[in-house]
DNA sequence: TGTACATCAGTGAACGCGCGTTCACTGATGTAC
DNA sequence: TGTACATCAGTGAACGCGCGTTCACTGATGTAC
């Protein structure tokens, strides 16, 4: 256990930026966060984030990469719970409803390092998970086909759609069932 | 025709500033813009651009409004064209990335001034465009179903995907075919 | 176990810059007579 | 048609602010002996 109390060596500044970010992008997107902003909110030393962060971009692609390494935990959960491609897909609207400020970073990869070695495998590792192995996870493709093209494209769309708050009021209740419903018109044909 | 070498009375300077705007947002996306630079763009004094659109809100409502009344067109002629669902998606496709600078401000409605009347009107004719009518364009639903909203996700996720670069090379061609192949699946059935 | 020293994580004062906003102004256009 | 005046679109100098970056520093931790 790190001793938080200490002026210096804060124990985890990683920890209390990251967390800050999230914050501070729920509250204003990612484009306009400020290190110093985040600096105050973890009240550390103005110039700390860059420190440890090196730049704005530095910072959203640590945090793109643990975005990008939890969706693929919980597409694999809800494979592994359900077996079933459309709950799959559920959970990536969960993801996205749950996590949004993981969620805006992760698909602007203008605002971060994309070829960031580290970051590279947490998204592939994510693009996998969105592979549905109809045989298991150990033998499915590698290639994404049109289908899962289509998947992905539905369930990306209708998370990013119910965030920007541009469905109508019958479909911005429970996202679940929603997403359920909505996805289940491609998913079982 | 207005005198546009006149220092004084600019002619058009909303369009010069929205012009500015749009190429600014494809260099660096609408959330850092600033009012200075765009006045740089366009030849005017720093002030101008503030002075016409009271702020940077008011210029992207301007914007938006725009984009909405252009993708409304672009999906009803569609429809009048071809009389198929699937190439009304097809358009939604096109116009996203014809038009990114729009697209990327449209569905970000913290952005501008959401409840603006112009505004609302060129979205609703927008969203009452992308409900296919089966009797024609006269006889159309005004609420969207589980299958418009299924839809429209399809497409607007695979823009999305397309532009901001997270569809593998196999899809980056040309979006049209790319986009008729995936919609396909959901749309024929 | 005790001391010396190197390392490293973070500090805080200082800097220059671009921003939005204010405000007194200027010059073109429209209207009244 | 000609003149006077009000209006309105845009100007440009000035302001204060928050930002990222630099840099000499400080204090905790780890390692060598």
């Amino acid at each position: 256990v790190p001793s938080v109390n200490s002026a210096y060596h804060h124990g985890d500044l990683r920890r209390a930026v990251l967390d800050a970010a999230v914050d501070a992008i729920a509250e204003a997107g990612p484009a306009t966060l400020s290190l110093r902003d985040l600096a105050r909110r973890a009240n550390v030393s103005h110039a700390a984030p860059a420190y440890h962060f090196v730049d704005k971009a530095g910072l959203l692609t640590a945090l793109a990469t643990e975005g990008f390494g939890t969706l693929a935990d919980s597409l694999l959960e809800a494979e592994r719970r359900t077996g079933q491609f459309l709950e799959v897909g559920v959970a990536y609207v969960r993801f996205a409803v749950d996590h949004q400020s993981y969620f805006e970073v992760m698909f602007r990869p203008d605002l971060y390092n994309a070829d960031d070695p580290e970051l590279r495998v947490a998204r592939e590792r994510a693009r996998h998970a969105l592979i549905f192995g109809a045989g298991g996870a150990e033998n499915r493709a590698t290639d994404l086909s049109a289908a899962n093209v289509a998947a992905w494209s539905l369930v990306h769309g209708f998370a990013s759609l119910w965030l920007n708050g541009s469905l109508p009021p019958e479909f911005s209740g429970d996202p679940d069932d929603a997403a359920r419903a909505v996805a289940g018109l491609l998913f079982r044909s």
